[in-house]
DNA sequence: TTTATATACGGCAATTTTTGTCGTATTTAT
DNA sequence: ATAAATACGACAAAAATTGCCGTATATAAA
């Protein structure tokens, strides 16, 4: 439990190498070969950062990635909704429903844990990881 | 991702209960009839909070459970560790191996997250959600 | 203009993890 | 004895994650 998902592990790691290689354009199928990553995974993850503008695509032949300016002041919190939606320990959070429980004694406290959560990973960047 | 399961769900508001109600013995039928929750998963559950003297056992007719004095001095971290193992949000952090990625590059900047999140949750106890 | 190489996007299959169910044994109050 | 409770293990069902494939589009270079 409370683990990141393969995806945000993967554009971590992704990100990081366009951040230390600033002038490169850098492709898909190096990125995954070097950290031994599914190219095809990789690349739907790659075309949602690009999408958030975290990272620029440039198609064709030589074409690739590269980190965009605003990407080293991506919180973490940013970029884990980017990729997965909203953070939270439990769904109940964000569902009005909450059908599991007829009578739920710990919403409040819960609230609480991921208010701490969400407020530690909108105090870390991108830059701070890369 | 970043979820709690519905095991340690189960267990907080299970233990929630148990400490409103500190004179009584409750059993597992009763908090699963209350909250919604199956009573063979809840009952699991809290045989591995009795095992770890978070809560007290009694067998027979006219058992149950209820908290002891330990209780409120648990911290979250331990509580969730004692039903799941190991808090982190990459395994790669207790594994030695690694074997998706045969170079990381996030490494140290998972650790440090990963010791934030652990700091957070050791700092709050089964007092502070009860 | 053709070819090779790259991103863009959707669907689906395989795998893993989580969640729930069942059966049996043991303990204890009545 | 019987009923009600915990203790424990095995397995089934469901859900989420992860990976793979096919096709479309864009662009550099031969």
């Amino acid at each position: 439990m409370l683990k990141i998902t393969r995806k945000v592990e993967y554009a971590l790691i992704a990100v990081r190498h366009l951040r230390e290689n600033p002038e490169k354009l850098i492709n898909v199928s190096e990125i995954a070969k070097i950290y031994g990553i599914p190219k095809e995974v990789l690349a739907k993850t790659m075309q949602k950062l690009s999408g958030a503008n975290i990272i620029i695509s440039v198609k064709g032949a030589h074409g690739g990635y590269k980190a965009t300016k605003k990407a080293s002041k991506i919180t973490l919190n940013d970029f884990f909704e980017i990729l997965e939606g909203p953070t939270a320990i439990m769904d109940c959070y964000f569902d009005s429903g909450c059908n599991h429980l007829t009578n739920c004694n710990i919403r409040e406290p819960i609230n609480k844990i991921n208010n701490s959560i969400r407020n530690l990973f909108d105090n870390l960047t991108l830059a701070d990881i890369s």
